[in-house]
DNA sequence: ATAACGATATGATAATTATCATAACATGAT
DNA sequence: ATCATGTTATGATAATTATCATATCGTTAT
């Protein structure tokens, strides 16, 4: 067993591991396998057969589909401890999606069968499955609601504030996404991102450095992503 | 035991009942209610505490939710042996969505407890139900995606496509949406709606008769809901 | 039968968003 | 250092979509 993957201390251990016992975190222990990834680098490709569940232990991942014309479209973006291989895995025997990491990230992948053997003889195991998959899937839906209802400036404001408080819990920090990648997540073009940045910053809301946002005003930043 | 739905011999045995034995189908039996819905009548209200496990057995239904203007977004349509009180039950405890009945309906209700208690008994149930999860989750998730790569005539292409193969099986249909609902489900406005069908049966694609669609020519309107 | 209401329908116009063009800037490769 | 490439940036214009106004049709209530 990977000395530096102790899964009685590993931080995946409330979420996953806490209701094995014997046997069964053993299983665990000795099948996983722990991956590190570059920035940019690809963790799953669309259309590949699903043998592993896949959590992230470090960093910051995107999901994302291509359609035929190669466009792509942001799924969610996924932080450590939330499953990453999720949405399809139960249904599926091929990803519909793709995973990249947007910052250095470190996986932890465990045997799809392991999991499925394991779910079967372990209820609590599997409710908290249950329960994971039902909390995911759900945000995704209602983020895809919330966004589709606002206009451009909204739709930045909702991702720039989704950043700050979800993920770096900070009003300055650096966006792990190109303008390329926000319009992808959003629905809409490129330029337009860039537009409702500079208008956000014309009016004050934001300072701009390259990637590193600081948001100056975050009360009217927020009544933007709510109304505007 | 209300003798006009007996387990053993319900539909919904394949897909939910299949794997119970002795106590456990006794539970499920004894403590299920079914209940029938007139065209309109709300099923679950937005808010609400969950209490069931809601199976549609016959019917149709829409998911949707109502934002702070009173304004509704139709998650998805939901067909016979479709979970209906899928998205949130095991993650939340109160619904964050409604449903209506669009078509006169009968729903059969078990109890959260029974189900969760069973999922943590009986492994093969428990898959069944991530297995149906995923799947429903999943399919939301790229159908949105999917609608929002397009414009409005394919938005609307996409929606006659979907009720002829998916729950009519016919070219020949009476729609179960309002040009207001199907407008709440594709995100956009009723008047587009309504002119991307007149457009449609302007070009000769569809015949409208009020609430009648008859696709006249299927393979323009896949490449419209495809491509326009 | 008629009034009232909501759904369907269409046109004119305004608002929003996308596309195209261009340029500055940064980054990595040679 | 210089080149090539991709990202960020901005403006002009075109395309798309929403809004507003109005009218018809069908259904339900009185």
């Amino acid at each position: 067993m990977d000395p530096s993957c102790n899964c009685e201390l590993c931080e995946l251990r409330e979420l996953l591991v806490a209701n094995l016992e014997g046997d069964h975190l053993d299983i665990i222990c000795s099948g996983k396998v722990e991956k590190e990834y570059k920035q940019g680098e690809s963790i799953i490709k669309e259309g590949t057969l699903i043998k592993d569940f896949t959590y992230l232990k470090s960093g910051l991942v995107k999901l994302f589909r291509t359609d035929s014309s190669g466009k792509e479209q942001i799924i969610t973006i996924a932080k450590p401890f939330d499953y990453v291989s999720l949405l399809s895995v139960f249904s599926n025997n091929r990803y519909n999606y793709s995973v990249t990491a947007l910052e250095d990230s470190v996986t932890c992948h465990l045997k799809m069968n392991d999991i499925r053997t394991m779910a079967e003889d372990n209820g609590t195991l599997a409710l908290s499955l249950l329960k994971n998959m039902s909390r995911v899937a759900d945000k995704i839906i209602l983020d895809t609601l919330e966004i589709r209802k606002k206009h451009l400036r909204g739709r930045v404001a909702y991702l720039l504030i989704y950043f700050s408080q979800n993920v770096y819990y900070s009003p300055e920090f650096d966006l792990p996404l190109t303008r390329k990648e926000m319009a992808e997540f959003v629905g809409m073009t490129t330029e337009n991102v860039i537009r409702s940045l500079s208008e956000l910053r014309r009016d004050g809301i934001l300072k701009i450095y390259g990637k590193t946002i600081q948001i100056i005003n975050m009360d009217t930043l927020k009544s933007i992503a709510e109304f505007g």
